[in-house]
DNA sequence: GGACCCATGTAAATAGTTACATGATTGC
DNA sequence: GCAATCATGTAACTATTTACATGGGTCC
């Protein structure tokens, strides 16, 4: 479970509220990690529940009160551990390519329709990825070796992308050249 | 759900038990997508229970019986409809790119471990992927149409993993310059 | 006798999404 | 008064994995 994770790493940077993290997710890791505020604040629970963080009543007058929750020892520890652990592969799951695959029931420019609409996709997410929506948080980086990681991470889903959709234009002219579509 | 889709597309070019469909997705589609046999026998059972296909009894003398499952019109009709439909953009969860975004915590030794244990898993993904045993099945294709599709669908994830470990060679190759590790 | 393949399932747990639900405060 | 942001949660559902469970047949 990397979500549970992926909060231990932020309480490791500062302490957070669930609704604050929510706002993290979408913009600080929203590139490689996403989570839904429902599944935040249970997770947050859980964390709390296993003695990873701990939970701060902070009382505001100038808008609702918020829970703040801070990294325990334990968490640190639990995190750090987890950061050293070898990656293992993940299941597969592209839907895409599950479509591409039974499409011999498919006419040509059916086929073509479902490529050009995954290109148009492609090019959306590029243009997001490039945008500063994610690279303006990069600047609390703590340092060099930190925003070094950070550019890497977000370079891993630009270079992906691009390597997808130049699968897809690839795709869509031998098609063409095939079918004359 | 794809899974249910993917049945459907195995068993619209013939008909399949569940434990033929087990092993299809192993040899057959496992790079692009995969699924356990108790979600596969679930998911089938549901299929019948839609009315997208339908089973047949095969009494076996030489081994087990078993269940044939066939497509039914309106099973057809469920795929053709999904087939073209449009891309959804899907939660995106890259666990090695949370581990990264947060080794800032980690020693310098232990982040090139876990870059290098990482270019290790994708180099076997790709000798997997390269090996005859997708391709084998490529030969069941009817028609230079489909075979091309299916050639265009395992390039998708060579590329992707190829991309991946240019992305990892550079990153070790920029965190060794930055830190001297 | 034992390993291996054939064949099918259930149960429990984990992960994640979507929908439902509430209420305060700020700024227009 | 209304929209937007702040803030937190629960319930139901969907998807998926892992573990448990069984039993026949073949081949060495």
């Amino acid at each position: 479970m990397s979500l549970k994770h992926a909060l231990l790493g932020f309480l490791s940077m500062d302490s957070f509220s669930g609704y604050d993290l929510k706002h993290y997710f979408e913009e600080q890791v929203g590139f490689f990690w996403t989570a839904t505020h429902s599944q935040i604040y249970r997770t947050l629970d859980g964390l709390v529940g296993e003695g990873l963080a701990r939970v701060e009543r902070v009382v505001q007058h100038d808008r609702p009160n918020k829970k703040l929750y801070h990294l325990t020892d334990a968490g640190q520890e639990e995190l750090q551990d987890w950061l050293v652990s070898p990656y293992a592969v993940p299941p597969v799951h592209h839907t895409l390519l599950v479509q591409l695959f039974f499409a011999q029931e498919l006419e040509d420019s059916e086929v073509v329709e479902l490529l050009e609409d995954y290109a148009e996709r492609l090019q959306e997410q590029l243009e997001l990825y490039r945008s500063e929506a994610f690279r303006a948080h990069f600047e609390k980086a703590r340092g060099k070796r930190e925003l070094f990681l950070w550019y890497r991470t977000l370079d891993n889903v630009v270079s992906v992308a691009e390597t997808e959709l130049a699968w897809v234009q690839q795709t869509l002219r031998g098609f063409r050249d095939l079918t004359g579509a």
